[in-house]
DNA sequence: GTCTATACATAGATAACCTATATATCGGCT
DNA sequence: AGCCGATATATAGGTTATCTATGTATAGAC
C-alpha cells in the first residue's frame, strides 16, 4: 500500500493555493510548478488536478479566466481569492501542526 | 474540506508500526499511545485503527495474540515482525522524502 | 445496580486520489 | 503535407483510507 505514492492525500489543495500566490496560473502550470519546485518528488495527475480545481473553484478560494498562453495556447488562468488565501493560512497551519505531531511519535525514544 | 482532521491521510499505518517498535500493545492501547504521544493532535477513530490493524496482519507486518492486560481485561496484543519494522523504515523514509518536497513549495519565496 | 472507561469489531458513507480515456492545438521536423 | 511531442482541459470509473455510527462485552468504582 502506499508504494511511491505520487502526493499525500489532504495536501493537494494546499499547494495549490500556494502555488497560486506567486501568480495566476494555469493547470497544466501549477502541476508543473508543484513538480519542479518539489524536485520530482510531488506529481499531480491530471484527474486529481482538474477535480481539485473545481473544488477550489466551488467554495470560491479562487476564479478563472480563459486566457491565452504566452505559447499561444488557450488555458484557463486560476487567481487567488481572499477567501482562498485566508484558508492557505488555515491549512498550513493546520499541516504545520499535524506534522509536528507526527514527529513527536516518530521521533518518541523509547521507554516506558 | 480537511476541517480538523484526525489524522494526515496515509499516515495511520506508519503510526502503528511505530508504536509498536516500543512493546506489544493492543489496538486501544495503540490509538491512547498516539494520542498521548502526539499531545491531543492526532486522535485514532476506532472505525479507522480496527480495519487498519487488519490490514497490518494481511501484510504480516504485525502479528496478534489475545492475552490479559494487568488492568485484568482480555485484549489482543500486536508485535511488530520483521518485516513489519522493515516496512516502517520504507513508510518513515517516503514520508520524509514529500514532507521535505512539501516544504520546499511551500517555501518557495516567490519571485519568477 | 448503574455508570464510566476499557476493549474489539463491522457496516456504510464520504472523499481523495489514480488510471484510463477523450479531445484539441501549437510548433518543429521531415 | 503529414506526423509527433508537448501543451492543455476534462470526465468516468475504480480503489482505498478514513470517519460516523452502531453493537457487543466486562472490570472496577460508586
Amino acid at each position: 500500500m502506499a508504494n511511491r505514492p505520487d502526493l499525500l492525500p489532504g495536501t493537494l489543495d494546499m499547494l495549490i493555493l500556494k502555488t497560486l500566490t506567486r501568480a495566476p496560473l494555469h493547470g497544466y502550470g501549477i502541476a508543473q510548478s508543484i513538480k519542479r519546485l518539489s524536485e520530482d518528488v510531488l506529481t499531480v495527475e491530471e484527474g486529481s488536478l482538474y477535480p481539485a480545481l473545481q473544488r477550489l473553484l466551488l467554495q470560491n478560494w479562487v476564479k478563472a479566466e480563459w486566457k491565452m498562453t504566452d505559447t499561444n495556447r488557450r488555458a484557463r488562468f486560476y487567481t487567488l481569492t481572499a477567501a482562498g488565501r485566508k484558508r492557505l493560512g488555515i491549512e498550513v497551519s493546520e499541516f504545520e501542526q499535524m506534522i509536528a505531531a507526527i514527529g513527536r511519535v516518530l521521533s518518541d525514544a523509547q521507554e516506558a
